[in-house]
DNA sequence: GATCCTATTGACCAAACGATCAACAATGCT
DNA sequence: AGCATTGTTGATCGTTTGGTCAATAGGATC
């Protein structure tokens, strides 16, 4: 149609020859944003095609589709989680409602990110990756100290396993939390 | 492999010859399982094969994956809702805790339900069609019926608009219930 | 049992898909 | 400038996928 044709694309045409590093992390930055958007069946042409290249090239810098979804994985969660968190949590010279109000803003900004979101609902009707190593950090890293600041600022002194009620209150909280994300995206 | 093959499968061998009606409900219903399973790009042959019928079949029956798709959205989703709710929320004789009791445990256990939640997500991250129906009826049938009943255990008056807070209430207790189902299946 | 109706099937098609490979063209080095 | 390195591409392959169609076979009617 246009005399130049590769002005009808959004990123213009700065053409070829990147390095390998940089076009690596390229392709991984558009993979996150492409698999959000399609899901993880979206085609390799489309996600090249919106990158800038050949779909072709993908293969040159990852031997399977399989291998660029679990790097869209890894790069995904190890971006999220915040060993900030932990250290809020554990922090003595804070008060528990202090705690919980700097915790929970923080980590509704990062858990309803769109891209996150969308990705682990994906992950999770596929092979659920996503989902039970995300779950697995809630209740190993994140539950007890929540409930340990709560019992705390409660009086109470038990250390005793938490209670079902417990669980269920929190789940309840990150439920609904997450459903916002749910519904948003 | 064994010498009588069909018996490798679930449904022995029946072989053939449905009444029309029939074999609808019974591509309907297979639809339903199979799509909740592996999702709305599950193949037309694998969901043949899971019926016991070949593919070409189905299509003498829906002239396209999609008329499929969506009668299987219909036939889910007449077959949740059930009015019985609207008239538990309205009985003038039951007073309110007993209202929410017998309306949430029904409401959960429908909600709930594998097929139901599985399609509800697929759905929502491809053309948004169940989703969107479903919390419509939420926001125009439910939501005025429980904030209802909920003011007037309260001794509140009002018959203003539902204020944020209220709402916000709503949706948290719906995601929460919500997010069980997904979490489950 | 012969006949008709139609539910059912096997073979087939075109497009889309993941993946491969030889050839091409930037870039850095001398 | 000439060469080697390697990022990049176009053409192509084999399979899968939604969809079609003529031919077959099961069941009811007489």
């Amino acid at each position: 149609m246009t005399p130049f044709p590769a002005l009808s694309l959004e990123s213009a045409a700065p053409r070829k020859r990147l390095s390998t590093l940089e076009r690596e992390r390229q392709i991984t930055a558009g993979a996150i944003r492409f698999f959000s958007e399609r899901g993880l069946d979206g085609q390799m042409r489309d996600l090249a095609k919106h990158v800038g290249i050949t779909h072709a090239l993908l293969y040159h810098y990852f031997p399977t589709k399989q291998a660029l979804i679990d790097r869209v994985y890894g790069e995904l969660f190890e971006g999220l989680w915040k060993t900030e968190w932990e250290q809020i949590l554990d922090d003595p010279k804070l008060d528990a409602p202090t705690k919980f109000k700097r915790f929970y803003i923080d980590y509704a900004k990062a858990v309803l990110a769109r891209d996150f979101v969308r990705i682990l609902v994906f992950s999770g009707l596929s092979d659920r990756y996503i989902p039970d190593r995300f779950f697995e950090l809630l209740r190993t890293r994140l539950f007890p100290r929540l409930i340990r600041a709560s019992r705390r600022h409660c009086g109470i002194v038990s250390r005793a396993k938490p209670a079902a009620r417990e669980l269920e209150l929190l789940l309840g909280l990150h439920g609904g939390i997450f459903y916002i994300g749910m519904r948003r995206w």
